[in-house]
DNA sequence: ACTGAAACGAAAGATGC
DNA sequence: GCATCTTTCGTTTCAGT
């Protein structure tokens, strides 16, 4: 499954990862590369899927979601539809990780207050018991995988 | 802290959101706005600090970390220095939250190995008691808030 | 706060190395 | 797999409303 990346592809990658609006053309300058073959390579590692997709990431607070929680999620049951029923529509569910351990499912939830999270908490209980941590700040700025 | 969004800004985040690499005239379409008028949303946006980047995602096991896992610690002191630079410096630790409860850190952390893995939570396990659950699967596409 | 026009720079595709 | 060239499209700036 693995994909064999050179120095430019990661360099690319890099790049992307920190700023993936930037033009083909400067991406090329940045790495070394001409124009056609900057895209070439963005291309192919789109095609193989080693890039997945570019995302405007926004302040939560900023837009009316100032609590952040960490939900951990004990799921007893084998019927997992209902629960990916309401990961599709509470958008206030950003991320939803299925895990070893006693608790499968860990969700990253954003509220609008106290008591939307109870809320939300409320809809979440009905599958199992749940852990909740609400999140005071996030120490480490956005970043993905670096070259090994 | 809250910014106050209208129905264009808030159609302009949903497709950032979704694919950061549209151009602005594209996105001029899509949301019903001329290409200077879209710039200039989208300039405001930025400054404002509603969007905070743009971001490449990448397939982790791609690009040779196909194991990911959740870490929780339980950190007793105060001196949170330390943590600060293993953070900076070990890449492979991908996100940090510090939280409430019994656990104030939950960290992403993605790994060549299980071995790998082994060796980042030896280095983890300095600073405090932790738990570590592997992920299986990431049951929700990438998404951020939607309006409220 | 948005439109429209004009100059500049970037993207896309074809060709040759 | 990469560079160069040309056409097409996007971006930027500014006048005007």
């Amino acid at each position: 499954m693995t994909v064999n990346l050179d120095d430019v592809d990661w360099a690319i990658i890099a790049q992307l990862q920190q700023e993936a609006r930037i033009s083909l053309s400067e991406l090329g300058r940045r790495v070394s590369l001409s124009p056609s073959a900057t895209t070439e390579r963005v291309r192919q590692l789109e095609a193989l899927g080693v890039i997945t997709g570019y995302h405007a990431m926004v302040d939560l607070t900023k837009v009316g979601y100032p609590v952040l929680a960490i939900v951990r999620l004990k799921y007893p049951g084998n019927h997992h539809q209902p629960l990916r029923r309401l990961l599709a529509e509470r958008r206030e569910i950003l991320e939803c990780l299925r895990t070893t351990g006693d608790d499968c499912y860990t969700l990253k939830v954003a509220a609008a207050s106290m008591g939307h999270l109870e809320t939300l908490m409320d809809e979440l209980a009905g599958f199992g018991s749940t852990t909740t941590s609400v999140v005071y700040s996030q120490p480490l700025p956005y970043r993905g995988p670096d070259r090994p």
